[in-house]
Parts: C-alpha cells; structure tokens; sequence
DNA sequence: GATGAATGAGCTTTCATTCAT
DNA sequence: CATGAATGAAAGCTCATTCAT
C-alpha cells in the first residue's frame, strides 16, 4: 500500500532508462543513504560514506545522482507523496471529532517513523541550504493548511472561536513537525528517551483537539 | 535588564586575564558570530567570515576561542542563563491563569527573539553534533519541567486531566521552540512571512492554555 | 573529389575485419568526433560526447579506436593525404607564376574548410601532445619544402633573391596555417568575423607571390 | 627597462595588500608558473605541479589565485603591456622603411622570447578556452591595426596598393605570430630546430617589408 | 596581542577505460 | 557487436588550524 521505498525507478539526467542493474544499484545507494542520514545526520554523511555503505564505487553515485542534495530531494518528494497520500486517505467522516484528529495524528507519527531518515534529512538541510528550506516550507505547508481549514470549519459551525487559524496552525504544525523530530530521531528529552507510539499519537492529538475544540473562553483577546 | 551580549568577559584558555584591548576584541568577534550565525546560519560560516565581519585578522580568532564550537558554547550559556532568568523573575501569582501563561509565551518569544541568532546556531548545531543536540535538551529542558509541573498542579487541584504530564510538556515546548524558530529566524511558513508579537504570543499562550485547562473531555483514553 | 569523410574502413585493432555494421557504426562515431571537434574543440570533447553525438552507446567506442587520440590519428592521416593529393594535382605549368601561386593557396584554403574540423583537432592536439606536435610538423613540412624549393628556383633563375629559403619557407606557411586557423575556426579577428573565400585566398596569394619574387631589393643584408 | 616579470605586487581578491612575505610567495607561484607553462604546456600543467615547482603547499595557491585561469589572465595582461611598451618606444621616423619594418620585428621577436612562456600558455589556451580566445585576439590586435594602417599609409602616399589591408593586416600578423611559437616554443619545424635570431628576424621583416611594398603589381585582381 | 600567510587533510566531482550482460 | 554500469585514479578547491613576524 506504502510507495516502494526508495522511490520510482526514476531517470537518469539525460532522459535515457535505467537497466535492472541499474535500478538495483540506485535503489542501494538511496538505501545507504537513508541509513546513513538517520544514523549519522544529513551534514555528517559523505558521498564516499554513502557509496561504501552501499558497496559500491565512489564515482557510481555519480552514475545516478548530481550530488548529495539531488538524493535528498529525491527522498522529500517521496516523503511529501506519502503523506499527502496518507493524509487524503484518512475518513474525516467518522462522528467523533478526536478520532478523526487522533488518525490524524497516528498518520503522521507513523509516517515520520517510516520516514524517519528523510524526516531527518529535510529537517537538517532545511537548517543551512536555503533550497531546503523553502522545500521543506512547501512539504509541512499541507499539513498547515489542513489544520487552519479545520479551525475555520470550527469557526463557522460556532463550535470553538479562533480568530488566528494560520498562526495556530503554524503552531500546531510545528509542534507535530518537532515533537516527531525530538523523539524519532534526536532520541527524546534530557530525561527521557523513548515514548510509546500510543502516547506519542495521543499526546499530540489532545493538543490539537484542546486547542482546535475549546468552547467557552475565558481568554482575553 | 538583558544580560551583557556577548557574555562574561571570560578568561582565554591559559586562564590569563584580558586587557581591555583583550575584552573589546573578544566581544567584537562574539558580536560579529551573533550577526553571522543569524544571517547565514551556524553550518555556513567560517571563521574567516566572523573574523572579517568583525574587522580583526583571522589569526585572533584563536586568541579567543579554541573553534566556532566554543563560540557556540559561549553563547548558548548566556542563552540559557537569560531564558532562566528572565523565567523566574515571571509573577505566578497573578489571578488568572492564562495572563500567566501569557507572559510566560511574552518572556519566551521576546527572549528568543533578542537572542535569535542564539536560537538558530544552537537549534541548527543540535542537528549535526551530538554534543549541541544534549546541550540544547538541557537548555530547553527547564522549560519543559515547568510545563509538566504546571500540569501535574491543576491535576492535583482537579482543574484539568491529562495522563502524560511529561509528553505534553514535550509537545508543547517543541510547539513553542520551533515555533519561534520558523517565525524569528527562518521566516514564516509558505504563505506568510511575518507575525505581529502580538499574535505570535497570543497564538503559542492559547494553545498552551487549552491544553493544560481542558476540562469536559471526550477524550477516550 | 575530396576522398571519403571518416577514412577507409580500416582495421580494428585486433586485425580483424569489419562486418558492414562496423563500418557503419565507426563512420558514425569519426564524424561525430569531427563535428564535436569542431564545435568545440579537441580538448573538450569527452568519449561521451562522441558516442552521444553519434547515437552509440560508450562502450561501443573502444571497439573502433583505443583512445581519442587515435581518432585524431585517423582523421591526421585522412588530412595529409587530401592535402597531398589536392597539392599534386596542381598544374605548375601555367605561364602565370602568380597564377600558380594563387591555385596553390585556393587548393589549401579550400582544404582546410573542408578539413576545419581536422584542422582544428590537430592545431590544438599539437599544442598539448608532443606526438601531435610531430605530427602536425610532418604534415606541414610538405608545404614548406614545396615553397622553399620555389623560393630557390626563383634564386638560380636570377628572378628574386632570398638568402633563407627555409626559414622563409617556414613564415609563409605559417602564415597560411595559422591564417586559415583563425578564420576557418576561430573566427576571425577581434574587429571582424568572416572573410569571403576569394579575399582570403587571394590575400595569402599577395603575400607569398611578393615574398618570393620581389627583385630590386633595398634590403640592406 | 622591461617590466617586473611576475607582475606588480597585485591585490589579492579582496583588496587588501599583501604583505612582504606574500609578494614573494605570489612571484614564486608565477615564476614557477611560467616555467611549467613553457616547458610542459598550460593544459598539461596542474595546480599542484605549480606549487611543487614554487616550493609552496597546494593550498597556499589559492591564497593568490582563484584558479589556473586567474595566472594566465595576469601573464597575459603583462604580456600584453610589455609588448605594446615596447612597441610605442619604437622610433618610425627612420628614414628606411625597411628599418622601422626590422625594429618591429625585433620587437616582437625579443618580446616573444623574454615572455615565451606567455606566448606558449596563451596560445594553448586560447585553442581550447572561448575567454582566451577573445583575450588572445584582443592582445593580438593592436599589432593588426598597426600593419593596417601602414598598409593604408602606403596606399595613400601612392607607394604600394593593397586592396585588403586588414585582411592582409591579418595574415602578416599570423605568420610573425605563429612564427614565433613554432620557432621559441615548438622547437622548430620538421628539419631544423633553432633560428638565429638575426634571421628570424630578417625573415619576419624581409617577408612585411615585401608584401607591403611591392609596387609594379602584375596582380590581376 | 595582532596579523595574515602557510599548511595539508579532506571532500567533491570528472572521466577514461573495463567488462559483465 | 552493442550496451551502459562500474570503477577508481586524478584533479580541483576549501578551510580549520598553526605559527613566524
């Protein structure tokens, strides 16, 4: 159900197919390369640790990539499919709000889980490459966007009031972004280091709900 | 009332005193890293660059610091003696909870957004150096212990429930740090680039609020 | 009249025999070389290039030639032949010495644009490749030898005198290579682009004729 | 008389000035430059054959150039200078003409000589380099124009007819041009290896002087 | 202290050549 | 014969760090 990891076969620069072998020894240098991005960080991996990792000649991942940017913007669009595809797979009809908030959630826990190493890498690059940064933008920007609607719905219905659905959802974003950062891949707090996949989801999901569904406010605004 | 920029005159390595030559270059380069580190982040520059920034020879650099991550270090203890104490000098005592709250998100944006070019060197070191990333969770750590014992107090005075008191304050926090990280340093989301303080605090107190004051839940756990 | 584009079907290496196919496909790859070599340069164009040009896959390359230099050998030896031949077949006989002198010219100009691309490979070749640098003499030295023998004839029939055959032999060969280089190849010079065919061989024709026959010489030696 | 060989002492790209030291780090890096230019050629000379040849480390390159180009461009450039210098020292109001046409032969030879290693590395350069190749045709081009207008000044003072001065301008610029590099670089054509240089020079003058002033044509055009 | 040249390890990228399919 | 992936030796260039002046 998931898109093959590693992506299409994809096209070498020129337009020409990739043989079997080809697409063999690509898939293995996107493997290494995730490996490598999670294990290591997007910064920390060379070229030649990617080729090693993936047994193969350092001039190889030439064969099939520009440079080290080009495999990880190879990965983000991945990344960015699966969870737009995931996402849109989501039944935003069941009855009870939190569930559909809560599936919500678990979408995007387990999609970074899976993604970790492209979580990871986008997250990084987004951190000193301006490109990445922008992409990085366009990748979370649906996730944004889903939140505000839903606020807004929220809005309209007279179910809770909210009179800043993009800066919330700016926020509740960021907190889902960062929240899955620190405990897929930085390995948790100062004092702790793992969470289970149930609290995780729940955590964030109470988050959202809370400040997506609250009623009577004794917020002065 | 903010701390010296720029830090503690601090002692060279040897462990000799500065002359007052000595602390003004000293406090040049560290002005001139801040600038740098904000403007094209910590990964991208050199030493060469903060040295010409600051209009001393590459050489002095060395006088002062071992390497650019001692720089970091310097400005990341600052960074974090300011967030604590401009914390304690916050008034828990006020009558309602959400202006307390929202001071707390004031202090918070308004320190990170003094000391923004602290926040993107030691957020984005934190992605590529195992040494940052524990540095940064202990410097955000305080914050978290915070929220979590602020949860833990309206459990106990039966305002609220949540069962992960620890995982919430992760949410949160990283709501918050990120948060100010996309709209201070990196500039916005994909359809906006700019936030008013106003709102920015507004935004981060309503979340915090909802989420630790929820009462009535749905919420099947 | 101009003998076959590409060279005679020759041998690969191993001494054994082409099958049509082969011809085929090493004709394909000669001109395509020859075209690269003349857009852009010798020294630029990769093996990749030329079997890209010619619609062969890379490997197929070194089923016909052991390296770029043997295909520039090939083509060498094609050029010297043409010039040659073009050469021998002038008619010396006519009354007109200026006349001569002018067929001669228009038999090089026109065999180096027939050539250019040659003419260009082998220039550059002999500026970075000492075995190109011989081998552009050899081919040359026709010419000179041809001139510096008309150079004496003119001395022993009393008509002219000159009392350095074969370093004047070398000027005005020079000139002639090195003319044709700049306008069939490079381009021309930095105030104009093209000259048509009848002026430049005229031109050369001008030099030679009043450089071999001058008399009355108020050249003090 | 002749310029600094190397240069002036020249800024290094961001303006400052080099100190003492530096200036005899840059020479070296040029004098050994030349050298490896003239003996081995500019394409078959690389980064690191420079700074062995200089006694510098590999990196201390860069400290003055951006790249091989940048040594070139400055040769040329004193190149350039010194042969026009030269040039406008030169004293036309002999009453020979034969004369002035052997000083500026010698000129030229003696400038070629004392700058072969320019010569040799721009000539090379430009046969595989489009900027190189405008540079070598614009440093080139003064001695065209120069020949030029004397061909018209002739023309003009009813002494010799010329139809194409510039085209002829052209051509005996080519011939004292690749004269020169066959002869102080090449090493001479395919039976002889050196020229004295009376007679080159004589060659080069007798060949100016003739196609310049030939009068009784029996050139029909 | 200040200076900036010197150093060289380290990384990226290119491309001729080989060779399994 | 054709194919194009695989290989790794070269270069080029960068930059943290040292050190003589």
């Amino acid at each position: 159900m998931t898109s093959e990891r590693g992506g299409a076969p994809a096209l070498p620069a020129d337009g020409t197919l990739l043989t079997a072998r080809g697409v063999r020894s690509r898939a293995a240098l996107l493997a290494a390369a995730r490996r490598l991005f999670q294990s290591q960080g997007y910064a920390n991996t060379k070229i030649s640790d990617i080729t090693r990792e993936a047994d193969r000649a350092l001039g190889s991942f030439y064969t099939y990539f520009a440079n080290k940017q080009e495999v990880l913007e190879q990965m983000a669009e991945d990344f960015k499919t699966e969870i737009e595809t995931r996402l849109t797979e989501l039944d935003l009809t069941r009855p009870e709000p939190f569930e559909v908030i809560r599936d919500m959630c678990a979408v995007h826990w387990s999609s970074c889980r899976a993604h970790s190493a492209e979580l990871a890498a986008i997250f990084q690059a987004s951190m000193q490459d301006e490109h990445f940064a922008r992409r990085w933008r366009e990748i979370r920007f649906d996730a944004r966007k889903k939140i505000a609607a839903g606020i807004r719905a929220l809005e309209q219905a007279g179910l809770a009031h909210n009179p800043e659905p993009e800066a919330t959802a700016s926020a509740l974003g960021s907190m889902m972004d960062y929240f899955c950062y620190v405990w897929l891949i930085e390995g948790g707090e100062a004092d702790r280091v793992s969470l289970p996949d149930e609290v995780a989801i729940e955590t964030m999901a109470r988050v959202l709900y809370r400040s997506m569904f609250a009623e009577a406010e004794p917020l002065g605004e």
